[in-house]
DNA sequence: GATCCTCGAGTTCG
DNA sequence: CTCGAGGATC
């Protein structure tokens, strides 16, 4: 290939690569598949390869990060880089209103743009004749620092404006502000490439995105999955657009990657509600936010507001209760669950989390704190993620003052002071002593717990009090239990007595199914509970199976079917039957099952998620299994149908990937009635 | 032998 | 809800 014909081929692979490179991480719609992106691209670095003098700065090529640099230049923006002043509830950002409406009578017919405030690095990009020439950081808002070649790694980080021919005409001059960031799917894929190569995994991606672009050398930044929102022009020649709705748009139509968010609002209360909307679907957004910023959408009359200190009055930021916070992990404590389970739990400086005040967290596993590194007095980061349950994410390293202390893990199990044992392999620790007085308490709240043999008023308290005043040894106990017996304890008198030992009776009629989950066989939850019910029809049959019989039943290997040989064997639990059986609880499983034929929802899968408007969730599974359906607790391919209800969690993310259909209440209800309508026929 | 799927267990606050 | 582990399936 002569150079003429190089040249010419070169200019056509970066035109070609920019738009793909575009429609991939701006449009997320390639219409190329990255196999052939590969292939342009290692063409073009061929012919610059052989041709070193054609490389230039906005070639794709140049994404992968150029030579390591000492530190970094600093340079002054083009005019300052302001942040903004906080509003924490809708008074504030009313009070904000009156202030500039004061200053300004235009204010009160001002229209406003509510936008998500975005949780990353703020970068400032500078492009001439449309080409991307410096990228800096914020800084203090006056000076920023260099990181063009880091920035040049962010692939939906436009090299060249405008992307696709047909767009707007580039100003010969452009200064653009936007946000770098890393979407929350990118991160978890990250965290989990990272902790399948045995590396430690990343805290945040906010800290993630921030410390990749300040790396000195491209190629670490280029190894994280950095994105790229865009929201304001700094500065530019040029007409540029009047308002800030115009400014999204045409910063979108030039190739720039601009949030879909934001929306336009004609009023105050208007913005507010906006903003408030943003809040509440704030978990399902693809990048994570700490608010909403308010702008006046007319950008003329926002400037001529001014500035008040480093923030201009034009535009307000609401800032979100926050969802992620440190405090100081005071102390690691450890609990003994039913089955013998040692977990630690983090003792942490009660702090407010979403809404609530956090005291602890789980810490999962004594190797979640080794590969966390998490030492006791260390500042850690909490996350509280919808209603969902507060979680220690890791600590904040440069917060050390070197007095924390590593973790030292028990030897000894807290609550009967046995030796803990780990198997070889397994991640849990257990106190394998079958009289440990904590596991018995775990035992006898799961006993009587809902989904088992329901036993209203015995909850862990009473449960723990029972065992401490040794007015029980087992379960079997339980019904032995009389109110003379029981008016001794702390907290019962004559009525609360009657009614314990009324509900105890009552667990007697429970089906075979709740009894066997009950129990408490390690590894035997509800539906392998309901599938040995089935299959051996009483406690006598199926304390008498051997391997073989148990390994029969679906879901049943030769781990499971050891642990309930294991249990049947012990001479505790062999008094404990013997008990069940003098206390009349003995039920068989009803063996004619319904005789109405078919049922309607005979074979199909189905996930409830979210919630519906006039069942709970357990309701919901409860009518589907009925009507012959499956319920499963997450989404597959065998999923036939997503029962969906309000605030969704990620099972419909993952329903939509697969393309499974999904169904409100009344579509669970209608579908019902035509399968059962047909099946009659 | 690898991969996908399902189940079980533990878990916070008000 | 999330994780780990056991079981089923190819």
């Amino acid at each position: 290939m002569d150079k003429k014909q190089a040249t010419k081929r070169a200019i056509e692979l970066r035109r070609k690569l920019q738009y793909h490179n575009y429609r991939y991480h701006v449009l997320q719609s390639p219409v190329v598949s990255d196999v052939e992106f590969d292939r342009l691209l290692a063409e073009l670095r061929q012919i610059e390869t052989e041709h070193p003098d054609l490389v230039t700065d906005d070639s794709p090529t140049q994404r992968v990060g150029g030579e390591p640099v000492d530190k970094f230049e600093r340079v002054r923006h083009p005019a300052s880089i302001l942040s903004l002043s906080n509003a924490f509830d809708p008074d504030d950002i009313r009070s904000w209103f009156d202030r500039i409406a004061k200053i300004d009578e235009r204010v009160e017919h001002a229209g406003f743009v509510v936008e998500p405030k975005l949780d990353g690095l703020t970068v400032v990009l500078h492009y001439e004749k449309g080409v991307f020439v410096l990228g800096a950081t914020r800084g203090d808002g006056q000076y920023g620092e260099a990181i063009t070649s880091n920035l040049r790694t962010v692939r939906s980080l436009p090299l060249r404006i405008p992307v696709e021919s047909g767009g707007p005409p580039a100003p010969s001059r452009l200064v653009v502000r936007g946000e770098a960031l890393i979407f929350r799917d990118d991160f978890k894929v990250m965290n989990q490439a990272l902790e399948a190569a045995g590396e430690r995994t990343f805290v945040n991606p906010r800290n993630t995105a921030s410390g990749a672009l300040r790396q000195l050398d491209p190629s670490l930044t280029a190894s994280r999955p950095i994105s790229l929102l865009c929201y304001a022009v700094v500065d530019g020649e040029g007409e540029l657009p009047g308002t800030q709705w115009e400014t999204l748009a045409w910063l979108r139509e030039l190739g720039f990657p601009v949030a879909s968010e934001p929306s336009r609002v004609p009023d105050l209360e208007a913005a507010i509600e906006a903003a408030q909307e943003l809040e509440t679907r704030r978990e399902n957004l693809a990048y994570e936010l700490d608010g909403a910023v308010i702008k006046i959408d007319d950008l003329q009359l926002s400037s001529e507001l001014g500035v008040v200190g480093k923030d201009p009055r034009g535009a307000i930021a609401y800032k979100f209760a926050a969802q992620e916070v440190s405090t100081q992990l005071q102390d690691i404590g450890v609990n003994v669950g039913r089955t013998g389970v040692i977990t630690p739990y983090a003792i942490l400086e009660p702090v407010e989390v979403g809404g609530v005040t956090v005291r602890q967290a789980t810490l999962h596993n004594f190797d979640f704190i080794k590969d966390k590194d998490i030492r006791i007095g260390d500042r850690v980061m909490i996350k509280r993620a919808g209603d969902v349950i507060p979680y220690v994410i890791g600590p904040i390293e440069d917060a050390r003052q070197g007095d924390e202390k590593p973790f030292r893990m028990p030897r000894r199990c807290p609550s009967c002071g046995e030796a803990l044992e780990q198997v070889e392999g397994e991640v849990a620790v257990y106190c394998v002593n079958s009289a440990c007085p904590a596991q018995l308490v775990r035992n006898v709240e799961h006993f009587a717990s809902r989904g088992a043999m329901d036993i209203e008023g015995l909850g862990i308290k009473v449960a723990q009090q029972l065992v401490e005043e040794g007015k029980i040894g087992d379960v079997g106990d339980l019904y032995s239990l009389t109110e003379d017996r029981l008016l001794d304890l702390e907290g019962f008198a004559e009525k609360k007595a009657q009614a314990l030992v009324a509900a105890v009776d009552a667990s007697r009629s429970q089906p075979l199914q709740r009894l066997i989950g009950a129990l408490g066989i390690r590894g035997i939850g509800d539906v392998v509970a309901g599938d040995l019910a089935l299959a051996f029809g009483d406690l006598d049959a199926l304390s008498r199976a051997n391997a073989d019989n148990l390994t029969q039943v679906e879901g049943v290997g030769p781990n499971l079917a050891q642990a309930v040989l294991d249990w049947f064997d012990q001479n505790k639990n062999k008094a404990l039957l013997e008990k069940l059986k003098q206390a009349r609880v003995w039920p068989r499983v009803d063996r004619s099952p319904a005789l109405q034929g078919p049922l309607a929802l005979d074979g199909l899968t189905f996930v409830v998620t979210g919630t519906l408007p006039h069942l709970t969730r357990d309701e919901a599974k409860e009518l589907i299994k009925i009507q012959g359906g499956k319920v499963a607790g997450s989404v597959s391919r065998n999923t036939n149908y997503l029962v969906l209800g309000e605030n969704p969690g990620s099972k419909l993310d993952r329903a939509q990937q697969l393309g499974i259909p999904t169904l409100d209440e009344d579509g669970l209800r209608r579908l019902i009635e035509t399968l059962g309508r047909g099946g009659e026929d």
